[in-house]
DNA sequence: TCGTTGATTCGATGGACATCGAATCAGATC
DNA sequence: GATCTGATTCGATGTCCATCGAATCAACGA
């Protein structure tokens, strides 16, 4: 497995049913909920909640400092890390000894699309 | 307690920092982080992402229509209703016998502009 | 090659949560 | 008041997860 592994791309899906007027509001498919509320529990943890907020304020962070700045051993940080990465919310890159992780904006606006209310309403 | 219990209404907190420059992208305080985890595991069960949908899609549902649609019992349903009143992202209102669910839109938006990447970034 | 340092994985543990049946509460109707 | 129906709460149970210490892996420098 190389630095950057392999993360889901799944096409943002939103909460506001893309096709026509329900019946009597359907809401979203069961697959479409469980992706969303996958991405939404990668987020549902303060540690994880300000790793993302560190990597919006700088392209890239070294995981060196994310332990410090979360105030979490390690081990810890690294368990969180790996959530996000495996949610698809952020990418690792190493570089000689240190791996930097960014944000990925895609899926950010993903869950930001999702929770937007209906225009026309 | 009436049909509609008190919600936290928190000042929307956002991911990206509102004050200065920090030093070395500090990132969110720590209650900011917590609060906005305790939205995000709000909607970290397909359950809850489909009810949020729902109400995203009609202005209001009934409790009763939203047992059947989510596939789960009664008491699971006001179960997950509750966690999502808890987090102040939908409103209940009794008129008679049922009960009414509406969503919060400030709060969502809320949600979204937090994981919005930074304009100038 | 070896020791050092950073990053990840492993195993264990304590706490949180999703789920449901049963019981209870709240209105409405008779 | 009695009863019916919908909504919520209670208690129990099985599963998931956050956390850390210890062990392991990865890259670098002496």
């Amino acid at each position: 497995m190389t630095a950057t592994t392999t993360e889901p791309q799944a096409g943002a899906p939103s909460l506001t049913v893309s096709g026509c007027c329900a019946p009597a509001a359907s809401g979203v498919a069961d697959d479409s909920a469980q992706a969303l509320a996958a991405m939404f529990k990668a987020l549902a943890d303060p540690a994880r909640v300000k790793i993302v907020s560190m990597l919006l304020n700088a392209d890239e962070v070294c995981a060196c400092d994310v332990s410090a700045l979360i105030g979490k051993s390690a081990a810890t940080t690294s368990h969180h890390l790996k959530l996000l990465r495996a949610a698809g919310l952020v990418r690792s890159e190493r570089r000689g000894t240190w791996v930097y992780y960014t944000v990925v904006p895609e899926r950010l606006q993903a869950i930001a699309a999702a929770v937007q209310p209906v225009p026309g309403r």
